[in-house]
DNA sequence: TCCTAGAATGGACAATGTCTAAGTCAAGCA
DNA sequence: TGCTTGACTTAGACATTGTCCATTCTAGGA
C-alpha cells in the first residue's frame, strides 16, 4: 500500500480499482511521469481503465495537494507524488531524467525590491538544467 | 527598425516582409507572446501571413540565438527577444501579467555538490510567482 | 440487497505545434 | 535590367496534449 494511496484514503475518498492503480503507478521516489506515461503504466495493470480517468484522477490528487503538476520540458505536465517536501528539479537536456533537489537559502531572497514592480510574490520555481552522469559518459 | 531585426539582418538572413512584421512584432521590453499571439499582431501588419511561417520564423529566431522561448504557466510557449541580458520571470498568477527580472547573485550556488547528482548544470530558470499590483487592488 | 451520488467510459472537441507538397520570391549574376 | 535558383511561404493535414459531455457503472451506506 503506498503512502499516496493511504493519504486518500484517510480523506474520505472513494476507492476504486483506477484510484487504485493510479495512485500505485505514483508510488515511489523521483516520479515525473507525463499523464499518458500514467495511463500507460496502469493499463498494464487494469486494461480497461481509460485516459480521462487517469486525467481526472490526477487532476483530484493535485487539487487535494497530494501530487504536484510540474513543467520541465516544453511538453506535457509531470506529476510528482512528492508533494510534501518542498523542492526543486534538475533536468538532463539530452535524455530528459528529473530528478528531486533541495537547495539551501531562501530563493526569494536574491530578488530585490527594485525588481519586484510591486508583485506579492507567493512561491519560487527553479529548474537547474544540464546533462546527467549517464549521458556524459555516452 | 528594431534591434532584432538589425541584428538578423547582420547574420544574413533572407528578407522577407514576413519575417520583417515577425520581428517588428517582438519589438520591445516585457515582450512574451505565444506564437499565436505574434500571429494575430502580424496578420494586422500583413494580412497574408501564415501560421506555419510565423512558427517558422520564431523557431529560426530560437535557434540563432536571437529570442528565447519561455514556459511560465503551462500552456502555448512565449517568445522573448531579451536573450542577450540573462534574466529569470515574475508573473502573476492571476491576470498573467510577465515581468522580467534581474535576481542577484549566482543562483547555482545554492545548490550544494550533494544534490547534483553528477550532474554537470549548464542553466537555471527561476519563476517567481505571485500577484502583481492591479490585481491586489482589484 | 437495493439505491443513488459519485465515478468511469468513449468519443467528440479544443489548443498548440509539426510537417509536407506545391507555389512564390529575394538576391546574386549575366 | 532581367533570369535562375534555392530558400521561403502557404494551406491544410496531422500529431500531441488536454478538456468536456452523455451515458453507463458501481462503492458504500441504508
Ligand atoms: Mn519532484
Ligand atoms: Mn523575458
Ligand atoms: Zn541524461
Ligand atoms: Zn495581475
Amino acid at each position: 500500500m503506498s503512502d499516496l494511496l493511504e493519504r486518500l484514503r484517510g480523506r474520505g475518498w472513494r476507492m476504486t480499482a483506477q484510484r487504485r492503480v493510479v495512485a500505485e503507478v505514483l508510488d515511489g521516489d523521483h516520479i515525473h511521469l507525463t499523464a499518458d506515461e500514467v495511463h500507460a503504466r496502469a493499463v498494464a495493470k487494469l486494461p480497461e481503465i481509460s485516459r480521462a480517468t487517469v486525467y481526472n484522477t490526477l487532476g483530484e490528487m493535485v487539487s487535494l495537494g497530494e501530487v504536484i503538476e510540474v513543467s520541465t520540458d516544453r511538453r506535457a505536465k509531470r506529476y510528482d507524488p512528492n508533494a510534501h517536501r518542498p523542492h526543486q528539479h534538475l533536468v538532463c537536456a539530452r535524455c530528459g531524467a528529473i530528478r528531486d533537489v533541495h537547495p539551501v537559502g531562501n530563493p526569494l531572497s536574491d530578488l530585490p525590491d527594485s525588481e519586484r514592480f510591486g508583485f506579492t510574490i507567493s512561491d519560487v520555481e527553479v529548474t537547474y538544467r544540464g546533462t546527467c552522469p549517464n549521458c556524459a559518459s555516452a
